[in-house]
DNA sequence: TATTAAATGATAATAATTTTCAATTACAAC
DNA sequence: GTTGTAATTGAAAATTATTATCATTTAATA
């Protein structure tokens, strides 16, 4: 992952946040899976070995981390979000439409379109999503 | 719009859907909108005139159009989708993280990357979402 | 015009997320 | 190290967004 675990506590207090039990548990938690969680799931792993955190304040740290750019966020195409340090360099999405795969990929620039926007809307342009939506080979072939 | 009202018909009825009245002041009502409506945007507009079309009808005609490709679905920050014909030609938003406001951009080829991740993935690539989120110009002075 | 599969509206159900609030806790200042 | 304070927590309830169910109606072919 990008950031340690002590880089994350700095930023958070920067930002005048605090940096809980329960926060580093949930930091862990994502940066320990390769996979894009959703708050559900990630309580769900936080719950066996933590009983008593509740899924409230997985959804407040989730949130957190994702406005200060620590975590990534991804909107698949459902109504539900997830969430991945992953490689968390800036990358895309590949999201299969049939069993919620997700691959991610970087390499590809977008600043020089970001930057024509920027000046001709006056926009300040803060972050983008690039993601597409197909079929995986496996899903390719189930589904005929 | 891109497609007239009876073009849209046509295309229901070949995928064996039908062309109600109801389905008509649905798309009828997104047409005259420049901007994203939600669902519940669209409701509360058909409502007026229309009192007796059901949410639901609602939800179901614009799930279908967007899987047709007639109108454009798009997956902002929030847990909400809202739908435009505006410029149907394939086009990409820009996103206001304050006030919601979307501006529609085209003119960005991502076919080559498509191919390529194509390639490279084995998916079978159907659609793709390229948005960018910041500050309108309103919103800048707003926040600070 | 009759037939039939698809659509509708109402209601209920589910899913995802947010709010509220009293009790607790991290951490900066002393 | 103690302390004060603002931030955080967990539990429960409330909202929001969306989907399922089902009896009734209706569009579009034959």
């Amino acid at each position: 992952m990008r950031f340690s675990e002590k880089k994350i506590a700095t930023i958070l207090r920067q930002h005048g946040y605090k940096f809980t039990p329960q926060r580093r548990i949930v930091i862990q938690t994502v940066a320990s899976s390769q996979d894009h969680l959703t708050a559900a799931a990630i309580y769900e792993r936080v719950h066996q070995e933590h009983p008593n955190i509740g899924l409230v304040t997985i959804y407040r740290t989730l949130d957190i981390l994702a406005k200060l750019g620590l975590i990534c966020e991804l909107h698949a195409g459902g109504s539900c979000r997830s969430y991945t340090t992953g490689a968390s360099e800036h990358h895309h999405h590949l999201i299969c439409s049939n069993c919620g795969k997700v691959i991610d990929f970087s390499g590809y620039d977008l600043s020089q379109l970001e930057q024509r926007l920027s000046l001709e809307t006056g926009f300040d342009i803060e972050d983008h999503l690039l993601e597409f939506i197909g079929l995986c080979q496996a899903c390719q072939k189930e589904v005929r």
